[in-house]
DNA sequence: ATTTAAGAAGCAAACGTTTGAGTATTTGAA
DNA sequence: TTCAAATACTCAAACGTTTGCTTCTTAAAT
């Protein structure tokens, strides 16, 4: 048997809801009385009820983590989100609960929906973090008045709270020093359906090239995805479909460089010299392959920190906050991108 | 207002305990009352408040999964882990708690009973992934008759339930591979104080040393640790006090591996060439480098998995399941050991 | 000495479920 | 027709808190 409020105020022979106030620090109890109750409690080794707590006071201090779980795909930057997530919750008093969604889009768009972690309202609030959430879905959840803040993902247009990595800039900074660097032919692997970030990218990339003059070349633009052997495919493609006229290519994300590296390797190219690779997010996949990645550092660790911060501002204000945080990514120059001579 | 058990009872002009006995299935509702029962329920979008529920089921079908958490460490293989944890969570039932501790030891010691997880017992159970628990730790959880499960870690000779990776095995699996390539003089970068299968690991290297009848030089084992910087470090003490006499390394992990890879090519070797170099684990970094990392392919999803399982047969029994799992791991061949000429 | 107010503590309802025990109704066998 | 047994349903307590309201003390103000 768990020893409950009940048995402290047996203990000192008092009323429980002298106990409570007392364990609560809310006035209404002598000073001696306090301390008499602490020490029986923590003699008891006393510990709240949580849900006889929850049930009166109808919060949680939950919140709810949701990511898409797919055992193919080595999704980048999950665990640092999830990091960044869990500190800021332990730092501010909630608990984290994960959960996990199918990344077929069309049942993630009832998915959410479908978690016991919403329908039974174990949670205070949600953070979104699947690359695609269906507007639909979302609406959903703001009607049921469920708190939730989206990371890396919008609804262009719509008012959601929302922590993202400015993709764009970000990209455009990238592109730019590749160009900087003399390149003018270069080449995109992005991931056009793997979420709403890659079309920003994209962005990012063709704004550069206009900026400084340069045609886009729509056939210098490739779809890839968070999978090994699509993208070793494609970057055959790359080189046969855009030729010997490409001197660098810059990668949606760190793991893909890194099999574009080892893929053009395989073709008996030499990184840098012969092409210059980026990549996007700098994880510790970037340092830890040869020539360590040129790339673009995503916070990760803080989107989600921030994501919660935003979170708990949501669920504890009456009025709807929107917010529609914007971190920047940082150039990070290393040895996979050259000048071109 | 969140419509509860009363509002349906009302809406059918029913008893609440009838509700109740026909939401939950259970016998002595007809049937024409229970299909208009959650007929209802579905049009009022009923959904169970779970804090009044674990108030009196005395059950809360969370359970904990507690990792340590460090930012300037990359840990391997969290992110399957906990999605496997997630995964099988979500099959049979269950929401996952994440909380972390810092990793100072001394720290952890007591930190995994602050965790207001277990304090306020938020959880039927625990799954602890941290490298090194301690018993005390352990002890005082069984006394507060939590159920818990340990991932990777043990205490020798002590009865706790487990999951873990045959550490001692894959090794051994994989210094035989090298001696069967020819290799004699084989280094073994480890991480002795970074949990206890480091030792097993180290232990499997002695062994089939032994067992192929070759001397284990100490000097030719060495510490290091999950941070890049001081396996670089390593790496060079490596081949300056072992010097040219080593043609093969094995790191505790992919990653340490890579660094290692990289830095002998900083130093003008070649892998496999000169040096052969094979990692632990087998995580997607083991297939973005160059050369494509031999490893021993760690089963980390499935240890979520199981741990998720054997916990809640822990959970459930009233008796004390001792459960030590093992799961074997499996020698993938990759490029960057070669034979010895 | 009397009134007032503040402070300390108690009482009891409420939160939304589950469930054992009880009652009313129906069914079927004797 | 009568009784037993099965079925359908209701009652009310219990789970462990929090909190508005009431009551009792004590000390200060008149």
């Amino acid at each position: 048997m768990a020893v409950t409020i009940k048995d402290i105020a047996r203990g000192v022979g008092k009323n429980i809801a002298t106990v409570s106030r007392a364990l609560n620090n809310l006035p209404g109890v002598s000073e001696e009385l306090r301390a008499e109750i602490l020490g029986v409690a923590d003699e008891l080794k006393y510990r709240p009820n949580s849900f006889a707590r929850g049930l009166v006071l109808k919060k949680t201090r939950n919140i709810g983590l949701i990511i898409l779980s797919d055992k193919s795909i080595s999704h980048p930057y999950y665990s640092e989100v999830i990091k960044g997530t869990e500190s800021a919750c332990g730092r501010i008093g909630y608990h984290l609960q994960l959960s996990s969604v199918g990344k077929e889009p069309y049942r993630q768009e009832q998915s959410i929906l479908q978690l016991n972690l919403v329908r039974e309202r174990h949670v205070d609030g949600l953070i979104i973090f699947v690359p695609t959430a269906e507007e639909k879905t979302l609406l959903t959840l703001r009607e049921q008045e469920i708190s939730f803040v989206l990371i890396n993902d919008w609804l262009p247009g719509k008012k959601f709270n929302t922590v993202r990595l400015d993709f764009y800039n970000g990209m455009y900074k990238l592109t730019e020093y590749l160009i900087k660097l003399g390149h003018t032919r270069i080449a995109l692997i992005g991931a056009r359906n793997c979420g709403r970030e890659e079309i920003e990218r994209e962005n990012g990339y063709r704004k550069a090239l206009e900026t400084y003059g340069l045609e886009v070349k729509e056939n210098f633009i490739f779809q890839g995805d968070y999978i090994k052997t699509k993208v070793q495919k494609i970057t055959r493609k790359v080189i046969k479909s855009a030729g010997k006229k490409i001197t660098a290519v810059i990668a949606a994300d760190d793991y893909m460089a890194a099999w574009v590296i080892n893929e053009l390797r395989k073709e008996g190219y030499k990184i840098p010299e012969d092409i210059s690779v980026a990549g996007f997010n700098d994880m510790p996949v970037a340092t830890a392959i040869y020539p360590q990645l040129t790339t673009v550092r995503a916070p990760m660790w803080e989107s989600g920190e921030m994501a919660v911060e935003l979170l708990s501002k949501v669920i504890n204000e009456e009025e709807i906050v929107e917010s529609d945080i914007i971190l920047e990514g940082k150039l990070v120059v290393r040895d996979s991108c050259s000048k071109l001579l």
